[in-house]
DNA sequence: CTTCTCCAAATTATAGATAATTTTTGATTC
DNA sequence: GAATCAAAAATTATCTATAATTTGGAGAAG
């Protein structure tokens, strides 16, 4: 057994440089060269080069041909941008997913919800987070918008980690909670005017400190 | 002069082979074999695959590790999806766009619907139809959102050119002229709402026929 | 100190080879 | 004649080696 899911090289390296960029290991600008890369994964340079143009796709890294590859950058109004993206397409997942929502799901969503409210830092807070939304949005069965949506998810993440890659403070997630609760109640409109609302939050008045340090507290909600 | 816009060759067989899925010369769940099309284009495989991983990304062709790469198939559940996407990220999109209107740019949308009314087929309609929409959202100045409105629209062009793969009337696009009335007049919202409808009107009920061919009548509105 | 030339490094692409796997074909059996 | 299983062919996925092109910088000339 122990058998791996991921099947080619390629889609593991995509996967493997999707994380690190994600996190922030890897940061905007930096040259991704394949031969390094290659090396690295114990390969040639051809699965490398297809893992390239995933990642581009995915908005994670941009290639200038004959100028090689590196790390997309992102700034403000991009984070804006995927906001808004993300909180048009949730709430189009929502509105479908409604109606196969079962109170099992509903558990299981609040549960990712208090262990995102006890989280330690900030990748816990949000893995806790990326289970809530995929939870109640899944059901919507619409297999391309959910891929447009984790895409997006990765670029918010992104971000987020960017932003808190110093001090994390412990908060309670209302919106989750406010969200679960219209849903329980079969009002499915007001839990997507709320999903709109608290997606939109990311990416509003960072207020940057002197030394390009962020302020946390500008994030009090980045779901 | 005369220098061609794609770089790479890669660039350039997935622009190609898109084409070619989306006019429906490439039949769905149709192996794309990789040395055939290495050999028509005159290069070797490894570019070939670097497009077979873009049309992937752009949901043109689904790759099954070891079995190859085929035209993705496309069912009218998919083809709704596509078109509340559509709907939900071209709202989004105009309503950036619309405060950047110049009465220049919707007296060239206005061009754009006269030659979609005048066109012969369903191809130059489709081109009009194309450049009407670009046109008022590219103001909008957010690259990430009018990519994945462009894939969008690309995968609603191929269920159009299927279903109409014969007959083709000319028609008047009402929807198109209302949309740059409200426009004109400052009424972005109303815009909005209609644009919102015009577009969800993809994949309603085709009504299909005896011999699997479709109703032009079902579609009376495909923007 | 600026500008120019030239060289090294990196990317893009070609060619050919190999192992693994899938598909097809063919032979054998019931 | 139909079904089944094995051998053969085709295809994918990968590696290695190499050519062409381009960028970027090092060092020389003004």
């Amino acid at each position: 057994m122990a058998k791996e899911p991921e099947d080619t090289i390629a889609s593991r390296i995509s996967r493997v440089l999707a994380d690190r960029i994600v996190r922030g290991e890897l940061s905007a600008g930096l040259r991704l060269r394949q031969d390094h890369i290659a090396e690295e994964f114990g390969t040639s340079h051809v699965p490398v080069r297809e893992a390239f143009r995933r990642l581009e796709a995915q908005g994670l890294a941009i290639s200038e041909p004959r100028r090689g590859v590196r790390v997309a950058s992102f700034d403000l109004k991009e984070v804006r941008e995927v906001a808004e993206m993300r909180a048009a397409l949730e709430v189009l997942a929502l509105r479908h997913a409604a109606k196969h929502l079962t109170p099992a799901i509903l558990d299981a969503a609040e549960e990712a919800t208090r262990e995102g409210d006890a989280a330690a830092d900030v990748h816990a807070w949000e893995e806790a987070n990326r289970r809530f939304h995929t939870l109640i949005l899944a059901p919507c069965n619409m297999s391309r918008l959910l891929a447009s949506i984790d895409d997006l998810h990765a670029a918010s993440a992104r971000f987020l980690f960017s932003a808190w890659r110093s001090g994390w403070e412990k908060r309670t997630d209302h919106d989750h909670r406010a969200i679960l609760l219209a849903l329980r109640q079969g009002r499915a409109d007001e839990a997507a005017s709320i999903l709109e609302r608290h997606v939109q939050w990311i990416g509003r008045a960072p207020k940057s400190t002197q030394k390009g340090a962020v302020a946390p507290d500008a994030f009090a909600i980045v779901g």
